[in-house]
DNA sequence: GCCGTTTTCGGCCCGACTGTTTTCAGTCG
């Protein structure tokens, strides 16, 4: 097996928590927390980098020792002075670090004095009474790692958006609705628009804090109050998501909105340049010595650092600061850019409504154009089409375009790429067609080579026009085909094919990274849905909100233009 | 362990809450 990215971030991490367990230097401990993210983001395979003579040590953060370290463990899977740690190491120690409230000190004083090695050795401890004695601890303590302990095993992974969504739009509104409640916003990676969503972070602007706090902790869906203080409070909700919140003067709300939006490399980046000129930045505002420089809104902060405002979605420490410094931040997509949907089902394949209905459904939503790009026969779960059944399918399309005024529906198919390459159906059914999308549906573990073959050899067909979920990973639960990126996006170049954003929320697939490394390499995007219902075509938001974490413009997206536009774009 | 418009040494983001303390350490975000 490869050494993936995220293997050698995982190793960091692991080495990162070892050493705070040992009690080492806080600051050797964040250089590698730091290297672990700054790996973990990294869009191309480290092997790959290397192999190429590409020098990690130029990576900011990445110093000469850590490019080694990585390099190793890219070639072996293996570092030295992890292994010997990790032997050191009672293996289940580092899982209580995974406990709230408890961190490197108390696990190690739980070692050190109660030879406490794993979670079922802590929570014996804790019920027997053993732990409240330790120095630091105390009964209410040992009741919560019981309880923590003991709940480990039901924990809840990370949440994916419209889950998030059902839950924080309506504790918003409720919010909003308080007395002296004058802004409110849900900040965090929710507000950056991540593809998951870990627990909300709500930032509230009004007088009276601890009234704000008391309507929070009394929600409806509250089932447990972790923390409340006169201006903070953390809270679980009955679906277990946590929800942290912060209530500020309306004077520093800009501020504090921009602390708690993150992410936590932005927020940092920023303070370093607020140290640079001998200023300081923290939740309440910029500020020189105790003169508050700005606070009142993000705009405000950033043009107090010389900057435009930085959209959310961008603020990850990943070049936006520069670009900003520059005047080179990209005029994201907003979903009002997008004039059509160019993958979607019917009853005739595995969606659940007719082509007339999703016709009207997308021109109800302001579109111009639909494509219906039903699966093909390979895919039998989905009731595929074979070149009979498409063959009827694009006369029906036909008819029911001439009932139709202002609105075109496109005929197209979501060809199945064979395991060789091949496509599902013949060329001749094909060219009937206004386009063709591509897919995968099997093989998704072929090896690297053979993978980016398969689709380069997909993409010589001159038909096809789009690729789609090009890595068909279903996020938390299927790590995407192994190809080399680079290739299938310089080979989707040169023969003119758009990739897809597909905004499934189990798919979002390309990935953010993917979309930034696309656009840099010239090739074009293209919005779907891949909706199966009527409803589903309200996925667009969730591929806008991908491709704008990846930097995309109105301009980068194939589906942006009117019909004459994109029927050019498409055409090969 | 990283880094340099103040630096090759000496800094490294910073404040709230909790529970344990008699003034603060540990944890968290």
């Amino acid at each position: 097996m490869p050494v993936l990215n995220s293997d050698i971030a995982r190793s960091l991490e692991k080495l990162a928590d070892l050493i705070e367990l040992e009690g080492g230097n806080p600051f050797r401990i964040r250089a590698y927390r730091n290297a672990a993210r700054i790996v973990g983001e990294l869009p191309r395979n480290v092997l790959a980098m290397t192999e190429a003579g590409e020098n990690l040590a130029e990576l900011p953060g990445i110093g000469k020792d850590l490019a080694d370290k990585i390099e190793t463990l890219a070639e072996t899977g293996h570092i030295a002075v992890l292994d010997e740690m990790e032997r050191k190491t009672p293996p289940g120690l580092l899982a209580l670090l995974d406990l709230p409230g408890l961190g490197p000190k108390r696990v190690r004083a739980l070692y050190d004095r109660l030879g406490i090695r794993s979670l079922s050795e802590l929570a014996a401890a804790a019920k027997s009474g053993k732990v409240r004695d330790l120095p630091g601890f105390g009964e209410k303590t040992e009741k919560r790692i019981l309880q923590e302990a003991e709940k480990r095993s039901a924990m809840t992974p990370r949440i994916k958006r419209p889950v998030a969504e059902d839950v924080a739009e309506p504790l918003l509104k409720y919010l909003r609705a308080g007395n002296r409640v004058e802004q409110a916003a849900i900040a965090g990676s929710y507000r950056r628009r991540r593809e998951t969503v870990g627990d909300l972070d709500i930032v509230v602007a009004g007088a009276k804090g601890r009234d704000i706090i008391e309507r929070f902790v009394a929600y409806e869906d509250v089932r447990q109050i972790l923390a409340q203080g006169p201006t903070r409070s953390s809270v679980v909700l009955r679906n277990g998501m946590q929800v942290d919140l912060r209530v500020v003067s309306p004077a520093t709300y800009g501020a504090a909105l921009m602390y708690f939006t993150g992410s936590k490399a932005h927020n940092i980046a920023l303070r370093g340049i607020a140290a640079g000129r001998g200023l300081k930045l923290n939740e309440y505002g910029l500020f020189d010595g105790t003169h508050r420089i700005a606070a009142r809104t993000e705009e405000e902060v950033y043009r107090a650092f010389g900057l435009p405002y930085i959209e959310p979605e961008l603020r990850e420490d990943h070049g936006e600061i520069e670009a900003a410094r520059h005047g080179r931040l990209p005029h994201l997509v907003t979903l009002a850019d997008m004039r059509g949907d160019l993958h979607a089902h019917t009853t005739e394949s595995d969606g659940r409504a007719s082509a007339r209905d999703m016709a009207q459904a997308a021109r109800d939503r302001g579109y111009s154009y639909l494509a219906i790009s039903d699966h093909s026969k390979r895919v039998t779960v989905a009731h595929g089409l074979d070149a009979a059944r498409l063959a009827r399918q694009i006369d029906e399309i036909a008819r029911l375009n001439e009932t139709l005024t202002g609105f075109t529906v496109l005929r197209s198919v979501e060809v199945d790429i064979l395991d060789d390459g091949r496509l599902d159906l013949p060329d001749d059914i094909l060219a009937r067609l206004d386009f063709v999308v591509g897919a995968i549906h099997s093989a998704f573990d072929l090896p690297r080579d053979k993978q980016t073959s398969r689709l380069l050899k997909a993409m010589d067909n001159p038909h096809l026009s789009v690729l789609a979920h090009p890595t068909g990973r279903l996020i938390e639960e299927r790590r995407g085909c192994d190809f080399d990126v680079e290739r299938v996006l310089a080979g989707a170049r040169e023969r003119g094919v758009a990739l897809e954003v597909n905004g499934q929320p189990d798919r979002l697939d390309l990935n953010e990274w993917h979309c930034k490394l696309a656009k840099e390499m010239g090739v074009k995007l293209a919005l779907s849905t891949d909706a199966h219902s009527t409803a589903e075509l309200g996925f667009m938001r969730y591929a806008v909100d991908q491709a704008r974490r990846g930097w995309l413009e109105p301009g980068d997206i194939v589906n942006t233009r009117d019909l004459a536009g994109l029927r050019r774009l498409l055409r090969r």
